[in-house]
RNA sequence: GGCCCCAUCGUCUAGCGGUCUAGGACAUCAGGUUUUCAGCCUGAUUACCUGGGUUCGAGUCCCAGUGGGGUCACCA
């Protein structure tokens, strides 16, 4: 009983107050786009501000344009921000504070080379040669206490995590080109920024003591922190990386998903409602919103779901908008007066903006039919309804007079006009596309 | 390997000690509507990791094991 899961509340003292804190390296990250979300709706929920902070401390790693990218993709799903940051213009900032805790004794001037991560290995050396050495200058790094217990209470988690100072190590705070780590960075611009709740990919949950040592050094009030939950591939079990999965959300837009049900399919990977609901616009899930709904643990991207949502959202628009949404997915010659005949007919049966392609493309390129898809009747089928056409008589009365099954004679019908046995259906599809074309895909088979 | 997090249907999850013979959604399967495929409607299959406690009573609390994930940079 003593440590069951608390609730949690928002402070009602002090204004909420959140930050999306990306590095302009490319593209949004599906696991981004979730961190957005949920700090987005945390701070909108109680009318609080949303910030957005580029942290582009690592010169080597930035990408051309990449910001610019990111605000782009932030619209389009509708994350508004209230304040906008730019790390790499505030460096004065982090210099004067690591200055300020080497002068306080909890930093140091480290002058060792830089070494980095090797793949595979791993460093268990805790404690830098330099922290003792009275060095002027060179790189800051962190003089990590001997024997402290580092704890805080996450509020995703619901419960206090800590650790021994002795299993932390002497990190680096400002490199020695004069930038910040993100480690001085996020805690320097979290107070200065006001921020109230850190919110944050569990991957930086390893570094958390490192952050909560630099925050007490810094003084001022400590943001809450709370980690998400990683999202792992279904493919793989481990988490999504841009090698092995498709993790861009700029690449799901492009291939139909539509922002709506991108949005709704990432809400309930790691966050649910009391009452289980599931389809929530954004505005509706900033009102819903409960931090008791994180999930603890690590949610599979199971592409089916989101393909579920995103026909949904496709069934919800109207044709006209649709009309335009199908825009970078349909012929560039189509016109829009055949389009608007042809969206009612596959509205139902898309999942994705770019299956108009398999469901509709044959209105306007004629696709050849595969031969064996046929029944052995076609020919007889095919001739009856060349002449019906022809005549302009319905072609429902064709199998009652001529004693063929249904079933099979719409079926060759529809193979020599779509070139395929999943179509819409085909007497309204021989309207849209004029009696005289389907009569003439017809005449070309039984040639 | 050290440190940390986690554990209910195939997947996302509801469940915060008795109402759980465990509920919903996606997926799957079957039936209905139907000239195909969708859509829509019905129904079905499928889950509390294991072992100890605590308790009158445990999916729910505690411990251990096992399993999964993350992280160990002058990257974020």
């Amino acid at each position: 009983m003593l440590n069951a899961k608390l609730d949690v509340k928002i402070e009602a003292m002090s204004k909420v107050r959140t930050r999306f804190a990306p590095s302009p390296t490319g593209f949004l990250h599906i696991g981004g786009l979730r961190t957005a979300l949920y700090a987005y709706a945390l701070a909108k929920h109680d009318k609080g501000d949303f910030i957005l902070r580029i942290e582009d401390t690592d010169q080597k790693r930035q990408v051309e344009g990449a910001t610019e990218s990111l605000k782009e993709t932030l619209k389009k799903f509708g994350l508004a921000w209230d304040e906008f940051y730019t790390q790499s213009e505030r460096l004065s900032l982090y210099s004067e504070a690591a200055k300020k805790l080497v002068g306080e004794g909890h930093a140091f001037y480290c002058q060792c080379k830089p070494r980095n991560a090797k793949e595979g290995e791993f460093s268990n050396k805790l404690r830098d040669p330099c922290r003792d050495k009275g060095y002027t200058m060179g790189a800051v790094r962190l003089k990590v206490p001997e024997g402290e217990t580092l704890s805080y209470f996450d509020f995703v988690h619901r419960k206090e995590i800590s650790w021994s100072s002795d299993t932390v190590y002497d990190a680096t705070l400002l490199k020695s080109d004069g930038f910040p780590t993100y480690h001085l960075a996020v805690a320097v611009d979290d107070l200065d920024m006001k921020v109230s709740h850190i919110l944050r990919g569990h991957d930086w949950l390893p570094s958390t003591p490192i952050h909560l040592l630099v925050f007490k050094y810094l003084g001022g009030v400590r943001p809450e922190i709370g980690h998400l939950t990683d999202i792992l591939s279904a493919e793989t079990g481990k988490k999504l990386s841009k090698r092995r999965d498709s993790v861009f959300v700029e690449q799901f837009l492009e291939n139909g998903y539509l922002p709506e049900a991108l949005l709704n399919f990432v809400m309930l990977l790691g966050w649910a409602p009391k009452d289980n609901r599931e389809l929530f616009t954004l505005s509706e899930f900033v009102e819903h919103f409960d931090m008791n709904g994180f999930q603890e643990a690590n949610p599979r991207f199971l592409i089916d779901k989101l393909d579920w949502f995103n026909g949904y959202y496709i069934r919800q628009k109207t044709d006209e908008e649709l009309l335009k949404l199908l825009g970078p997915f349909v012929p560039k010659d189509a016109s829009e007066e055949k389009l608007k005949k042809v969206i009612p007919l596959i509205k139902d049966r898309i999942k994705k903006l770019s299956d108009f392609e398999s469901f509709a493309g044959f209105f306007f390129e004629e696709r050849s039919a595969d031969k064996k898809l046929f029944g052995k009747d076609y020919k007889k089928h095919l001739e009856k309804a060349l002449e019906a056409i022809e005549k302009g008589v319905l072609l429902d009365q064709v199998p009652k007079d001529n004693n063929f099954k249904v079933g099979d004679f719409f079926m060759d019908l529809r193979i020599a006009i779509t070139g395929s046995k999943f179509t819409p259906p085909i007497n309204e599809s021989i309207e849209v596309l004029g009696r005289e074309e389907a009569a003439e895909r017809i005449r070309k088979i039984l040639d």
